[in-house]
DNA sequence: AAATATTATGTGCATATGCACATAATAGAT
DNA sequence: ATCTATTATGTGCATATGCACATAATATTT
């Protein structure tokens, strides 16, 4: 062993280097399983009118205007390849359609009047099963894990992809 | 307009039926966010191994016992058909193997000793990226982010599966 | 104008997620 | 012993997720 003085006693850990890594709970994880609960949850009440939660987003974020797949999956920040995919079964039932751009590489994507309609209807049961979660996990502390993510997102910013 | 007391002041909204629903924000799209985020980032560290967090959190699971599926699927709180799929890369790899339990239906998984050794470096490799997130996120904020996962964990119970 | 870069999108692959349905083995009831 | 219920697992389908690769159209450079 090397000498070690009064300031020097923590041969087995600089603490700036945290120590080796037992007890470290990975958030990773416990964000990946309240995931697979919540979306559970809310899919409970959204299967009534057939809908997945992402599409239910993708619903809301076309609802304003129309927009490109590009657009919209960076307002989702979705990868764009799952938007395309998720895309289709809402096309399929007309409620999304593609019309062409002034661009030919572009189409917009535009909610039909019967996709508005139902966007309305998704929104009722939405907002049934966000009031039921929110008295499942009282009100406030809604309100404080809603702030916590925010917060988390705004200080995980996506990984730029790599410049090749 | 209809005339309004003091003590009669909000004619819109019964406070215990809360308002329609405007501007309620959708905590399950915000999780859906975050958990794509943050496993990207935590995929990039493990990437250098080739592993996902999944299969991450698989091994992890698998050192202490061998266990059944469902006893896998319980304590991973996964869907018994999706771990049955995330085994498979592991099985081909070597690192995961399936034995005879002393019931004929069931099958004990076990982790190889190639699947230890794996194990131990996949630690090694997570726990980097822990560190690295713990850094990006804040220490407390993180362990705040922890605890509020784990509170809505226990208080957002899992469906029971519908008896027929 | 031709060569090159950028933009917008698609497709293939591998895995993740969960539902519905199917099968095999054991346990329990008659 | 046989019928039935339960347990443990698998497979097919639909969607979610993101990477690598491919293509078409426009923009930029030379």
């Amino acid at each position: 062993m090397t000498s070690a003085k009064s300031t020097d006693v923590q041969p087995t850990g600089d603490p700036l280097e945290p120590v080796s890594c037992g007890p470290l709970p990975c958030t990773g994880g416990r964000l990946r399983k309240l995931t697979r609960r919540m979306t559970s949850f809310y899919e409970q009440h959204l299967r009534a009118i057939g809908l997945k939660l992402s599409q239910y987003s993708v619903l809301m974020n076309l609802s304003t205007e129309p927009q490109t797949l590009l657009q919209l999956a960076d307002r989702l920040e979705m990868d764009r390849t799952t938007l395309t995919r998720s895309l289709k079964p809402l096309v399929d039932q007309g409620w999304v359609a593609e019309v062409a751009g002034d661009d030919a590489r572009r189409r917009l994507l535009v909610l039909t009047a019967s996709g508005h309609r139902f966007r309305k209807q998704a929104q009722q049961v939405w907002c049934d099963a966000q009031l039921a979660l929110e008295t499942q996990l009282g009100r406030d502390f809604t309100a404080d894990l809603n702030a916590q993510l925010d917060r988390a997102l705004s200080q995980l910013k996506p990984a730029l992809p790599e410049e090749n």
